[in-house]
DNA sequence: ATAAACTATTACGTAACGTTAGAGTCAAGT
DNA sequence: ACTTGACTCTAACGTTACGTAATAGTTTAT
């Protein structure tokens, strides 16, 4: 567990801001101290991570939350869009760089070409992405149904899905497909749904995905359910799903 | 002469970026009309390349202004800072890019590597740049004598520079090295220091580079004292400088 | 035990515009 | 001459992502 100091340190971002993703909710510390000092894990840090790469892409520190937290985010995706925009960028800088060098050569740039200053491919595939994740109807009614809660309301929802995942780890002995855990698969399924968001099955699988792949997710389940629990989830989920 | 609406189609800049801008006095309008629209004209656009290159850099609009208008300014070396900083740039998002492939292949970043996202080198740089231009002495010395000036007296100012410019325009039958000649070299010396800055040789022959070189000031000068004063009037104060 | 170094929470400041709001202007059509 | 629609102006307040104190409690090191 790191400090604010060190994680400071380790990433660059000033205290400060840190506080202030904390403050709205983007980045949430894994834990504070009796005294309420902030403590971050590799979790965080890989949040951190996460929301630095779309920091640089120019997205809003309110798109990046609804992204990462939206409901059927999928990291890998988004890593791609991120690559495809970066390119884009890259683009945009060589062109800057022609007209930089253009204009030095020249003295003037006659033809007031103003064409290498365009961000409208960049904003397009920009706005394209920010819709993929956090404009979804999903999302909406998540953020609809989230905003009457307490934060004592939404730790309670929080326990409730972790002994949902802790009755899932009692089960590993079961095949995934088997009757009691596929309903077992269920229960989560309507919990989300009745609490969270309408889970629709393509939902509920991209959830699988991301409870099996290494990160934050994973790490929960399988402290909640033991080693492995998010994989074997993620395999029942998907038998589920089929 | 063009109208907001047509800059912000040329440019892509909003209207009310262009109107801020002006009230800043970052771009001021080549005109009004008597109801008070702006007017821009082919050397305001010149100006506005320039502003929304260094503005992809990230420089503050303050910044961007004392370097702009800057007693010294040296627009070629400008420029030569300007691809530097968009080749440190690229290098930056070719290092991002690598850690997004690298993130999406493995999976998580185990190194919790945050290199990728320090821009130390880009902003030294940028520092550096910065205090090349409005950082010099001359030119806080500029801003101090012109606090406390009215707009009347500074078009007084003006009119008074361009005056000189006329009287250049005339000299323009004998040698730039005649006695003449660089009297009046002296004179615009003299008078620059005594009202706007201390203008050293080395001040004045930048200024000399820059009437000479196609852009605003050499428009402007060509037009107080006919076509090939400016060219005229470096050549006087490259004598004057050696 | 006491300084030195951290940290927390207000709270106000800043940069670069976006966004109305209210009112005057201008060119075109009737 | 008059209306209409497209433009433009000047305030003036709103916004984002923090920076920068100010004040107060906390932890560590001697």
């Amino acid at each position: 567990m790191m400090t604010v100091h060190e994680v400071s340190n380790i990433s660059g971002v000033s205290i400060r801001t840190l506080q202030y993703y904390d403050s709205i909710g983007l980045l949430k510390p894994s834990d504070y101290t009796e005294s309420g000092y902030r403590l971050y894990d590799d979790t965080a840090l890989e949040r951190l991570q996460l929301i630095l790469l779309f920091r640089e892409l120019e997205f809003p520190l309110k798109d990046i939350r609804r992204m990462i937290d939206s409901p059927g985010f999928d990291k890998d995706k988004a890593l791609e869009q991120q690559i495809e925009l970066l390119e884009l960028k890259m683009e945009h800088f060589e062109n800057l760089l022609n007209l930089a060098r253009g204009i030095k050569q020249i003295g003037v740039n006659k033809a007031m070409d103003f064409t290498a200053f365009d961000t409208k491919k960049i904003d397009e595939y920009a706005a394209q992405a920010k819709k993929t994740w956090g404009d979804t109807d999903a999302y909406k009614e998540y953020e609809e149904k989230s905003k009457g809660r307490t934060s004592e309301d939404n730790a309670n929802i929080a326990k409730d899905i972790m002994k949902i995942f802790t009755e899932f780890g009692g089960m590993k002995d079961q095949e995934p497909g088997s009757e009691a855990v596929q309903k077992q698969v269920k229960k989560l399924q309507d919990y989300i749904t009745e609490n969270m968001y309408n889970c629709t099955k393509e939902i509920l699988s991209g959830l699988g995905h991301a409870y099996s792949a290494p990160g934050e997710m994973n790490t929960n389940i399988d402290n909640a359910g033991g080693e492995g629990t998010g994989e074997f989830v993620d395999k029942a989920i998907q038998i589920y799903c089929s």
